[in-house]
DNA sequence: ATGCAATAATTAGTAGACGAATTGTTGGGC
DNA sequence: GCCCAACAATTCGTCTACTAATTATTGCAT
């Protein structure tokens, strides 16, 4: 097996794989009760983790559109989880807090979310990481 | 670094490579002028290789659900790219076949895709190849 | 042969991705 | 102080993903 003849199908790999994870994780948040979707849960996790943050920041954390944001939120300030608060010294701008429901929410979804992430990488061991990183990282780069 | 506080990312890791190859190629694509998705690249392109291939079988190969292809094989057909053949013997199937404007489309994108998949994977080698794909069968592996 | 479960495709509804254009707002240069 | 480029968020339009339900058809079992 020459790469040329082969490596076609890492896209196709890549593509696969993150379609699964999405779907177990979706699945267990579904079955365990958690009207969330795995976006909104990410949106969820940024803001636990960065209380404040601007829809802007968060959208390039995550790699989402501005725009994909703002709906995001939205359905998440719907749910009562999110609040936007006004940004002090720049009307443009909001500052994004979990609710106290969203708080529960989130600590509640965490060790689901986190199972999923361990069942996913299994046996996998450090070096595997490594390597995971270092073509993914390689991937990313040759198209920045 | 331990896998245990770093592995979390991932998810995170793939999610934003996948989304970067396809901004790349769909870039691409429209900048050489052609009219079309990612997606239905992927589409036509299973379609070339096995001509009369049904929607059922296309959405097991692209992991796609049957609802996606039906409306992907719509916009298709409507540009004129790909026909729907009764199938012989089953009345509830088609058999998709490429018309001539849609061979055409299909050997012209096919060397910007195939320049898109080399740049991605740039120096990476057989050995990565191998680790490649061992690690991400393995994930997916996990969630089967 | 009839009945019924399985199958192929479609429709409908909600969610997310992305590009382009728009609305307010901000701050720097003059 | 005023203009204008940059910026934050939003709106709009098109496309894809997934679920659930529906339609038409098929084939197996009795």
């Amino acid at each position: 097996m020459t790469h040329h003849s082969d490596h076609r199908a890492y896209f196709f790999k890549i593509d696969t794989t993150i379609k699964k994870i999405r779907n177990a994780l979706q699945k267990q948040l579904t079955e365990a009760g958690f009207d969330l979707t795995v976006d909104q849960w990410v949106l969820i996790d940024h803001i636990f983790r960065k209380q404040g943050i601007s829809q802007n920041e968060l959208a390039e954390m995550t790699f989402k559109d501005p725009p994909t944001v703002t709906r995001i939120i939205d359905l998440l300030e719907k749910k009562g989880l999110v609040e936007r608060g006004a940004a002090a010294g720049d009307r443009r701008k909001f500052n994004l807090f979990l609710t106290s429901s969203g708080e529960t929410t989130y600590k509640q979804a965490f060790p689901i979310v986190a199972d999923i992430r361990r069942k996913g990488w299994g046996s996998l061991n450090d070096s595997d990481y490594q390597h995971f990183v270092r073509i993914m990282d390689s991937i990313y780069q040759n198209f920045t």
